[in-house]
DNA sequence: GCGATTTGACCCCA
DNA sequence: TGGGGTCAAATCGC
């Protein structure tokens, strides 16, 4: 079979672009390691560092999209057949409720851990608008699981979910776990917060932000329980966050989380930050078999 | 009234 | 077979 050229596809493009600058940065990183605090140039290590962050990122966003396009074409083409799906959208929804009386629920194809991405830190906040729409107990887990899904799920047709489990408490950490690309414009970011994210000294690991939901172990009668004050609080204190994000539309982040990766993983643990996110994207790869990196490289 | 959350039901799949 | 992901009715809050 013929392999196509590398320069018919520009996502492909993208991804080699940015792995290849990633590549330049880490070198670059190198070198200015190897050289005495002195002798460091204008730039600086962290700079370099949160280069090669952002490479990787938008590269692993890249190939994260992709990936999900293949995935879109997959059920697609099982739709043509028998095969049982879901639907997302609203017009998809009304022919499905017109398909006979039976529940629906629980109907659905079981999410591959690939083309996901982790992230652990001491908020949940992203910027991005989530709507809650489960909460389970996983066995052997403390904490109860909450399964998000992007609000404009059904009116920007965004498939983007994410789920977010307590891991430890005292400093509190989620584990949260994105699924999907945002195809919405629910996340923006201005350049101006960008620099105050990467300039910033402060760290998120200690700072405690209270979640834009509630994260309550199930018991019995936990409505009377359960601290509606505090609640209430604290969804006031994150709309407000969300309305100053979302004020300035100047500029949008499509390929969006690499920021607040590089945030949370310079402030706290560079390599093992990194290491986490890569081990569940280069899953990815393994649909890219055929790619030959040399070989692309070289077309540039 | 509308959007968000809660929670039991449902079913896929490891 | 049962854990886990999702749905959707009921409920809540503004």
């Amino acid at each position: 079979m013929k392999k196509p050229l590398v320069h018919e596809n520009p996502r492909k493009n993208r991804v080699i672009k940015e792995l290849v600058d990633g590549k330049r940065f880490a070198t670059q990183l190198q070198t200015l390691l190897q050289q005495p605090i002195a002798d460091h140039g204008p730039v600086s290590a962290d700079e370099l560092l949160l280069k090669i962050w952002r490479s990787f990122s938008e590269a692993i966003t890249e190939l994260n999209t992709w990936g999900l396009a293949f995935q879109i074409e997959e059920v697609d083409q099982a739709d043509s057949g028998d095969r049982k799906s879901k639907d997302s959208t609203s017009e998809l929804k009304k022919k499905k409720d017109k398909q006979g009386g039976k529940d629906r629920r629980g109907c659905y194809k079981r999410r591959k851990t690939s083309g996901s991405w982790m992230r652990e830190s001491a908020t949940v906040e992203d910027g991005c608008a989530w709507r809650k729409y489960g909460q389970k107990n996983i066995l052997n887990s403390k904490y109860p699981r909450c399964y998000f899904r992007c609000t404009h799920k059904y009116d920007q047709d965004c498939r983007a979910t994410k789920q977010v489990q307590i891991i430890q408490e005292n400093p509190i950490i989620y584990h949260t776990t994105y699924f999907g690309q945002h195809a919405c414009n629910s996340l923006k970011i201005t350049k101006h917060e960008m620099m105050i994210i990467s300039q910033s000294n402060h760290n998120p690991m200690v700072e405690m932000e209270s979640p834009p939901f509630e994260i309550k172990p199930k018991l019995p009668n936990s409505d009377a329980i359960h601290d509606s004050t505090v609640k209430e609080e604290d969804q006031e204190s994150n709309k407000v966050q969300r309305d100053d994000v979302s004020n300035d539309v100047s500029s949008t982040m499509d390929s969006n989380l690499w920021q607040n990766f590089a945030h949370d993983s310079i402030m706290a643990d560079h390599s093992s930050y990194f290491e986490r996110i890569i081990s569940s994207d280069m899953e990815d790869f393994d649909k890219f078999s055929d790619f030959h990196f040399d070989e692309a490289t070289e077309n540039l």
